[in-house]
DNA sequence: GTAGGGTTAG
């Protein structure tokens, strides 16, 4: 008996030696038996009880004690904040205050912490405040966590009741005689707040640990006022950094931590070059670059798209053995995306030794961000084989691709799975949401799902107005842009791209004029080339081609692809003297601009000017420019189906041919004529008709006719412009066989009904 | 006590 007496000793003096949570239950058992009233060995306990984070345990026990003494209230606290029940972390931190205990240095890092995560900021400063006057601000620890804590803040854009940090309040103060003021009371009176949980609904939770617990409002609203009207003014001018700064200059020592934090903080909050000169400081004070730094410092060359810093730092991961760090490893892979450097990214990601959610998500986001959407979609799903579960990001990196795609199916099965997660709520999926139901040509889907949402950002007014600009709905489009400035929120250079779009898709020239003005008279953004581009499209289609001319031409430097808005005009106005004209502009600045060769000999064959024509293609196979192959696909039964002109490697290509054959007849007896003007070849009529026969569209098309349910929609997708022969075919086979036929082209959405096309063959 | 991934764009 007497052993077992002296073993329990010795095992209360070094609780580490306590190595299991079945030990732990042993001691407690001993501890019952021969030392049941014994409040330190109970408290010792508990800390081996948090140490094992046995929450449960803890508190059972913790709850015996009348006076529990320090050593349980912080096991106690740690154990609650390990859990991430932080309301009730503080709760007991409070608790131990009211029972007149004086915390020491090792509550506070979790204490902060917590205040930190529950975004309090008034909260956090109170305990600063405590931790001011109890002198503990020199604690190494607990002044990291202060500086961590107030750099969050920052990045949240909160600015406390004084508008910065706790030091800013003692500033210029002397921190004696601020105490002095309020000794005699039991406690600061910044502490009150913390015992006053009155204002904080959250804290009210926290009574159910501490009922005993209570406080005056009235005092602690008093105290912020006076402080309030004192250093207001002067708050106003300062940032949370500031604080973090004069945290980190107090502190009588510092760390790889500390630097680390405050590196951290000046990079989330924008300001990069003070991080980047922080990291350099940290070598002079004898402190190297751990992986922490170099996770944080990547992102600011991802934002500035600095590949070959990027790479030092690649190349420093390496040589110090960082470069197996998830941490390092998702960085790694977001730097080399955002610098367009996709194939690093993914070489990076085979490599890493362990994955994580995040490394997959920045794999999946880096191929969708950089148009590999297939990739995308492939280590999706490798992503969810491998068991690892998407998270809110996951659904907004992914849904792009599927927009892209047109993989509507795919796109409905993620919004399910979105719903059940509870994910609905989240902005950012929202909006993509939007943009994928529109992109999938079902605008009425996503209008409903706009309408639902709580609140609207400029990148969810920009998805759904852009959404009707592309199905031609400019009225609608409008009307939301009016809609959204009367809300106040303020239109940005994205989303006037989609209103002049919507304006230049149905031949409003005067009121894209209106908004082209607009931008600059009433709001100073300045028009970039994407606006000229919408607004010469706009004029080129209404047939103003001089106007558009003009327009262009004022531009500094203007880019092929202006140019080649108004050569689509050209050819669709036929007017072979300025196509020619802007041909030679497009040239000379974009010499391999396959698209502008294109586009000129259609227009040359228009004209029946074949020796021109021919000229051009020939000058361009000598020159190796290589014409993007037709492509339309269809998804059918959650399958992708590809069709490119005059392609019969098609399973179905037999049934494919048979059904156009029978529909070219139908289509004749309802008066169909091929239009075979912009079939470039200089070959006979039956043979231009032949291959309009295999246009893409059509091969689509018609597959789509044969592998659907009657009267389903069929919504096709092709790469390049729809021809003027295949739109009119389109009409007649949408009211042949009844079916809403949805084409979307890389320009826009053609709807058609009954014979007609919602585009009113405007396009 | 410190770190990484997301939406709109002819």
């Amino acid at each position: 008996m007497t052993n077992t007496n002296s073993l329990l000793k010795v095992l209360l003096r070094s609780p580490d030696t306590v190595s299991s949570k079945y030990q732990a239950k042993q001691l407690h058992a001993q501890i019952l038996k021969f030392k049941p009233s014994s409040s330190t060995y109970l408290s010792t306990l508990i800390s081996i009880y948090a140490k094992f984070n046995l929450l449960h345990d803890s508190l059972l026990l913790f709850n015996t004690l009348h006076s529990p003494p320090i050593l349980a209230y912080k096991s106690i606290i740690r154990c609650y904040a390990a859990h991430n029940l932080l309301v009730q972390s503080l709760g007991c931190f409070v608790q131990m205050r009211a029972s007149g205990k004086c915390p020491d240095h090792n509550v506070f890092p979790s204490v902060v912490k917590s205040c930190a995560l529950l975004s309090d900021l008034k909260l956090g400063e109170s305990v600063h405040g405590c931790i001011i006057r109890l002198g503990m601000d020199f604690d190494l620890y607990t002044g990291n966590a202060l500086l961590n804590m107030y750099a969050k803040f920052q990045s949240l854009g909160k600015s406390g009741s004084q508008g910065n940090g706790m030091y800013k309040m003692f500033d210029g103060m002397s921190e004696r005689m601020f105490c002095s003021e309020v000794s005699g009371e039991l406690v600061h009176k910044s502490e009150k707040r913390i015992m006053s949980m009155d204002q904080n609904p959250s804290l009210n939770k926290a009574r159910s640990v501490s009922p005993q617990i209570n406080g005056s409002s009235e005092v602690i609203d008093r105290f912020y006022r006076e402080i309030h009207d004192s250093y207001g003014e002067k708050a106003e001018r300062s940032t949370t950094m500031d604080s973090v700064r004069k945290i980190f200059e107090m502190m009588p020592r510092r760390d790889v931590v500390s630097w680390n934090t405050v590196i951290t903080g000046n990079a989330q909050n924008g300001m990069y070059e003070e991080a980047l000169m922080m990291v350099r400081e940290m070598g002079n004070a004898d402190l190297k670059p751990d992986s922490f730094t170099l996770s944080s410092v990547l992102p600011i060359f991802a934002e500035y798209v600095n590949v070959s810093k990027g790479k030092e730092i690649h190349g420093y991961a390496i040589r110090n053995s960082f470069d197996e760090d998830v941490f390092i490893g998702s960085g790694l892979i977001d730097m080399y995306a955002k610098c367009s450097r996709v194939e690093d990214s993914l070489r990076v990601f085979r490599i890493l030794p362990q994955r994580d959610a995040i490394s997959w998500n920045s794999i999946v986001a880096g191929c969708v961000q950089n148009s590999l959407y297939d990739e995308g979609l492939r280590l999706f799903w490798q992503m969810v084989k491998a068991k690892v579960k998407p998270k809110q990001v996951s659904f907004s990196s992914i849904l792009p691709a599927c927009a892209q795609l047109t993989k509507l199916n795919l796109g409905k099965q993620l919004h399910g799975y979105i719903i059940r997660a509870g994910f609905d709520n989240n902005l950012f999926i929202s909006s993509s949401l939007v943009d994928m139901y529109t992109k999938c040509g079902n605008v009425k889907v996503a209008r409903r799902i706009f309408d639902k949402m709580e609140q609207h950002d400029m990148v969810s007014w920009t998805a759904i107005i852009m959404g009707y600009a592309l199905h031609g709905h400019a009225r609608d489009a409008i009307s939301l842009f009016e809609q959204m400035e009367i809300r106040g929120v303020r239109p940005n250079y994205v989303v006037f791209m989609a209103v002049l779009t919507a304006c230049s898709h149905a031949g409003l020239v005067d009121e894209a004029w209106k908004y082209f003005n607009s931008m600059t008279q009433n709001y100073g953004i300045a028009p970039g080339l994407e606006h000229v581009t919408a607004m010469a499209d706009g004029l080129g289609r209404a047939g103003k081609l001089d106007e558009a001319y003009k327009l262009i031409s004022s531009l500094d430097r203007p880019v092929g692809s202006v140019w080649s808005t108004l050569l689509a005009a050209c050819r669709v106005h036929k007017n072979i003297e300025l196509a020619e004209k802007v041909a030679k502009e497009i040239f000379e600045v974009d010499p391999e601009n396959v698209g502008a060769y294109i586009l000129l000999s259609n227009i040359y064959a228009a004209a029946r000017r074949w020796r021109d024509a021919s000229k051009l293609r020939l000058f361009m196979r000598d020159k190796g420019i290589k014409k993007t192959p037709a492509c339309s696909w269809i998804e059918v039964k959650n399958k992708m189906h590809a069709f490119t002109s005059g392609d019969k490697s098609h399973p179905n290509y037999d049934k494919v041919h048979e059904t156009l054959k029978v529909l070219l007849e139908k289509m004749e007896q309802e008066g169909y004529v091929p239009d075979t003007s912009e079939v470039f070849h200089d070959v006979e009529e039956e043979q231009k008709k032949q291959l309009l026969y295999g246009h893409s569209e059509r091969l689509a098309i018609a597959f789509g006719i044969i592998s659907t349910a009657a009267g389903t929609t069929i919504r096709v997708t092709k790469n390049i412009r729809v021809c003027t022969d295949c739109h009119t075919a389109t009409k007649f086979i949408s009211k042949i066989v009844e079916r809403e036929i949805i084409l979307r082209d890389n320009n826009r959405f053609h709807h058609f009904k009954g014979g007609n096309c919602s585009c009113g063959d405007y396009w």
